[in-house]
DNA sequence: CGGCATTTTGCAACCGGTTGCAAAACGGGT
DNA sequence: ACCCGTTTTGCAACCGGTTGCAAAATGCCG
């Protein structure tokens, strides 16, 4: 009887059964496994016949004791309601995958403390923890860097001088170019319908739009926040703002604000864009929908996940890294909720 | 110095540092730190103290090895394209997490084979797996289970023998629930535009919509597939299949799938519910949304995610458990995408 | 075939914890 | 103070691997 029962009755093989049963030392079993490790082909091939045949793979978590790498990375979001986040999973768990990375989910929504998180994934070593998430505070990914985890905020607030490695979009210069969209299609009462006050992406983005709309005299603007990105904050705060005149076009802190916000417009009897113009931000997939079609700023999500997985690989290598901030731009994606660009003449 | 670089630089604690500081032996420190265990008030409050002056926290992984317990649970799907799903995972999450376990998600999207996530969740040492997909074949679940890992698969095909432990509902009578509600409705020309054919969900939505449909010799049935369960493959289809006229009623495999043929529907001319009555499946938040308003089945995910947990915490204690089949029942939700149902008179 | 440089292999210690067992400490009763 | 039953504690072995080091094996050359 060479296989074991382990403690949940889970036959369970190990490097020492193994070994036995290739009649060689536990040491030249560890190594035809980890790469690098020389081992003469004779015995590799002695091995990995009896390992086939015990049907053997290394426990990933007892290497992890002494090479000090479990591969394990944190993926932490509190964005469990908004389906751009869904988008922006399916990239990072893929993208991880690839690399050989394991991705260990975190559901944030709700805490306010990050001490329980960072002490969760340290007691599980993780190798390196992304935050995702538009909406945490800055601090979520700071204390992770205190805790000695490399760590990358991905989706978080652009800084010149970050404190922690930064992969994102600039979301002062969003706000700017959604002035210039606006400004540049005619319109001049604009408006503000951000999401939660409180979030970083909120603030900047209206500290650029304002910026840009201060420059010119002749234009309006009102601000008032949603108090989630979600479709019913969205449509409640339109639902409010058309108990007065509404502006000419708003500037909406993202895509599923947008189209709650939309959805009030409509039953209100307004037109899109003829009465007003709606512009978004993210360039979600639904954003695409017909019957949605709605002109938005992409946000590159592709690359930006990207470049977070290759930043996390080269943190494993290299952990105290100087904090770097990764920018990408935005580009408008012209749909149907703002009118057109007035031909040049 | 009593702390230590750890291989990444890392400040890392160990118990014996602990130990050596509290000036007692290795094993009392974890005993204080092992629930049940038997420790002395006096020796609590030294080890504690020592404990908190050094930021000590516990090696779940190094326990692990010997205690046989991760409480790492593999949280397998490849639906990462419908934000249903995502509330879904945010259900799993955060249920997992209040029970103390840690979700390893992977992603299946586009594997065929389950054996190299099979080994993966394996070589982590995995205390259970939750295979969270409606789109899966079978195979996959039963796969983990051979391997002598607790599986659960939620939202999978429910069978009367089921051969992993499977939590969900029944998607035959579903699919008779939708038929009925139809012809009680007064449709005629009925339609069943499915998700993608291999899809067992879709199979059975099928058939239990058919065999009730089977039953009164006046009805018409049309049936055809969408490729997945996505906005632009509903929206694809219902656009072909408008070549022709149109049923009186679709059932269509999903609330995604429904609204991208409502957008098509309404492209074409056809008011819903006038003309043409449309019914979803799953009652996603997105159903109840201003603008979209689809008449849908109610899927309990809420009930069915804390049952799948419940039964998981089950399992941990009962590997060998006899599998059960757990079906929660759906419920019709009325809006606005099927014509109300005559006065009863 | 001997001598030497170069692999390849095994030994043993270690990673950070847990746990059975026996010895030590404790507590209560007399 | 002593005895005995009950905690509490420490020792040492173990969980499943990795790795530095020295011994053994190999290859090459003269």
């Amino acid at each position: 009887m060479r296989s074991r029962e382990g403690k949940r009755g889970v036959m369970v093989v190990t490097l020492k059964e193994v070994a036995e049963r290739a009649g060689v030392s536990r040491s030249a079993v560890s190594r035809t496994f980890t790469d690098g490790a020389s081992v003469s082909p004779k015995m590799r091939r002695k091995v990995e016949k009896a390992a086939r045949e015990l049907g053997y793979s290394p426990n990933a978590l007892a290497s992890s004791l002494t090479t000090g790498r479990t591969k394990l990375i944190g993926l932490v979001s509190s964005n469990f309601h908004n389906p751009f986040f869904l988008e922006i999973f399916d990239l990072f768990t893929r993208g991880l995958q690839e690399r050989g990375l394991r991705p260990l989910l975190v559901n944030l929504s709700g805490e306010t403390e990050p001490e329980n998180s960072v002490r969760m994934l340290r007691q599980y070593s993780v190798d390196g923890v992304v935050v995702a998430s538009s909406t945490l505070p800055p601090g979520f990914a700071i204390a992770f860097r205190e805790a000695g985890v490399p760590v990358i905020n991905a989706f978080g607030r652009y800084a010149s001088d970050p404190q922690v490695h930064t992969v994102g979009i600039d979301n002062v210069a969003c706000g700017r170019t959604a002035a210039r969209t606006l400004i540049a299609r005619g319109y001049r009462r604009l408006a503000f319908l951000g999401g939660p006050e409180a979030a970083t992406s909120t603030q900047d983005r209206l500290s650029g739009f304002q910026a840009e709309i201060a420059q010119a005299p002749e234009l309006g603007l009102s601000v008032s926040f949603a108090g989630a990105y979600t479709f019913d904050a969205g449509r409640r705060e339109m639902q409010r703002l058309l108990q007065e005149p509404p502006a000419e076009a708003y500037f909406c802190g993202d895509d599923v604000l947008s189209i709650g916000a939309l959805s009030a417009l409509r039953d209100n009897g307004f037109s899109v864009p003829g009465d007003v113009g709606v512009l978004g931000l993210n360039d979600m997939e639904m954003a695409g929908w017909a019957g949605i079609d709605l002109t938005t700023i992409h946000q590159p999500i592709r690359q930006i996940v990207t470049s977070s997985i290759e930043l996390m690989g080269a943190m494993l290598d290299e952990p105290d890294r100087y904090p770097e901030a990764r920018v990408f731009p935005c580009r408008i994606v012209e749909r149907g909720t703002l009118r057109p660009l007035p031909e040049a003449g």
